[in-house]
DNA sequence: ACGATAATGAAAATCATTTTCATTTGTGAT
DNA sequence: ATCACAAATGAAAATGATTTTCATTATCGT
């Protein structure tokens, strides 16, 4: 067995919680860190056993880890130029959460993005 | 450009509306149709961006592909087995446009998905 | 029939992820 | 300190889904 290595955690929490394997990777190289692509892989399925992460999927399918109970955000993003703000979610969590218990399901997690046209664009 | 070869459209619904592009092939074969993994993927795409047919990701990333009803619709899925059930997202409607406008943003979209383990497993 | 355009699929390329395996490091006992 | 053994590490190869390339084939309009 491994246990999880703790630069990639703090990697991973400098990130701002929230990157791929292959991100926390390139991220560690740039900082001089010096540490195997596998070893990030091991570390972080570790993290993600012991709970201290969770896993969600981006739309090309690449996994992104995010520290857990990490009061997380959803993103409105400009489907022109780009342009991101980060927003709450209070609504969503509660909806998410309603939503999942009235079919009973457990351990419910979501995802939601908004998009649009930003004023500029 | 290219368009669905309308097999693959009729095999996913043989499936039960619900396979992967790897699936949807090995059916084919085992059914004598004669086609090339690449066209089944293609179709796929196309499919996709027509919106005849959804996509969503097994855990271990793998895409999957079903029949999509044309009423705009969220999804609760199963993080372990894979069911799903479809979801009014009123709220998340109201709630997209409302961050949105906050920011300024016009032509509101947004995407959303919610998971969890069903009482099944 | 002729030429243009779209569709097809085999094979190669990509990319994230996992596995293998030899090496290094850490630890505990003596 | 030394020996022995388990755990950690990482380079390289393997895997598997998906995409790209490119040459061939089918289709359509004239």
């Amino acid at each position: 067995m491994s246990r999880s290595n703790p630069r990639v955690l703090s990697t991973l929490e400098r990130a701002g919680g929230f990157a791929s394997a292959q991100e926390v990777y390139r991220l560690m190289q740039r900082e001089g860190e010096s540490i195997g692509l596998t070893t990030v892989y091991r570390s972080l399925q570790s993290l993600l056993s012991d709970k201290i992460v969770d896993v969600l999927r981006r739309d090309d399918g690449e996994a992104i880890y995010r520290l857990c109970g990490d009061a997380h955000h959803h993103h409105l993003v400009c489907k022109n130029c780009g342009e991101t703000v980060e927003i709450e979610g209070g609504a969503i969590e509660k909806w998410a959460k309603m939503i999942g218990e009235e079919y009973g399901f457990r351990d419910i997690g979501h995802t939601a993005e908004v998009f649009g046209l930003c004023s500029k664009c």
